[in-house]
DNA sequence: GACCAGGCACATC
DNA sequence: GATGTGCATGGT
């Protein structure tokens, strides 16, 4: 029931929208540092604290691991929240090297659920940036949650309001097979009709959505 | 000028 | 365990 309506909201978004081509990064590591730039702020504004970062030549994970945390920020201040996202990079490059050796090959082979909890224990990395790294940086078969796929959720009537992270994801994952591509695409579109049409103010004319038992709550 | 954006940690009750 | 707050730039 709920998984053929879970499907019915991909196909629909999908009709529409078409592939998104998720997650924009040209390496594994470049995926990495975007999640957790993007955490709260809109995209085009880590675009550019990337772009910095390639220009200086410093996007590989030993000279991001060994730059000056002041230095750092000041090339990812138009991300936003530089300051505390230079000490999240950091907290992440020292687990990575702690642990791994700074090579992502020794993270493909970590089991995910395992994988998750170490990226959990990192400050500065939480539910949807850990899964965020799982899917689209590791290509493991978890979904990602975040604010649109709450709120689309919410207002179609498939979870209630109170429901947190956890049991968004249980939604999505128990009644989806846990198949990579089918999690990338379906993310990535929740947040493509998130921003055109199931923003906090409704504005829901034209959304492809709009077909679906649908209770608008703005605010 | 207000509102929003692909969160998270921490304080407080 | 729920709720509130700081973090900050840049587009609409």
């Amino acid at each position: 029931m709920t998984g053929n309506r879970l499907t019915e909201i991909y196909n629909l978004l999908f009709e529409r929208f078409g592939p998104q081509h998720w997650w924009p990064g040209e390496t594994q590591f470049e995926i990495i540092i975007g999640a957790i730039l993007t955490q709260n702020t809109n995209w085009t504004n880590v675009e550019k604290a990337i772009s910095n970062l390639k220009g200086a030549d410093l996007l590989t994970p030993v000279k991001l691991y060994e730059i000056d945390v002041s230095r750092l920020a000041e090339l990812i201040r138009s991300a936003g929240y530089f300051n505390i996202k230079a000490k999240r990079l950091k907290n992440f490059l020292a687990w990575f090297f702690n642990h791994y050796g700074g090579q992502i090959e020794s993270l493909e082979d970590v089991p995910a659920g395992r994988l998750r909890e170490e990226l959990l224990s990192i400050k500065g990395v939480g539910p949807e940036t850990a899964d965020s790294i799982l899917l689209y940086a590791l290509n493991k078969p978890v979904f990602v949650v975040d604010a649109y796929t709450a709120r689309v959720a919410v207002r179609h009537h498939l979870i209630d309001s109170d429901a947190g992270y956890e049991g968004l994801k249980e939604l999505f994952q128990s009644n989806l097979s846990a198949d990579v591509r089918l999690f990338n695409e379906y993310h990535a579109l929740l947040v493509k009709v998130g921003k055109e049409f199931c923003r906090p103010t409704a504005r829901c004319g034209g959304c492809p959505l709009n077909k679906l038992p649908h209770t608008v709550e703005a605010g």
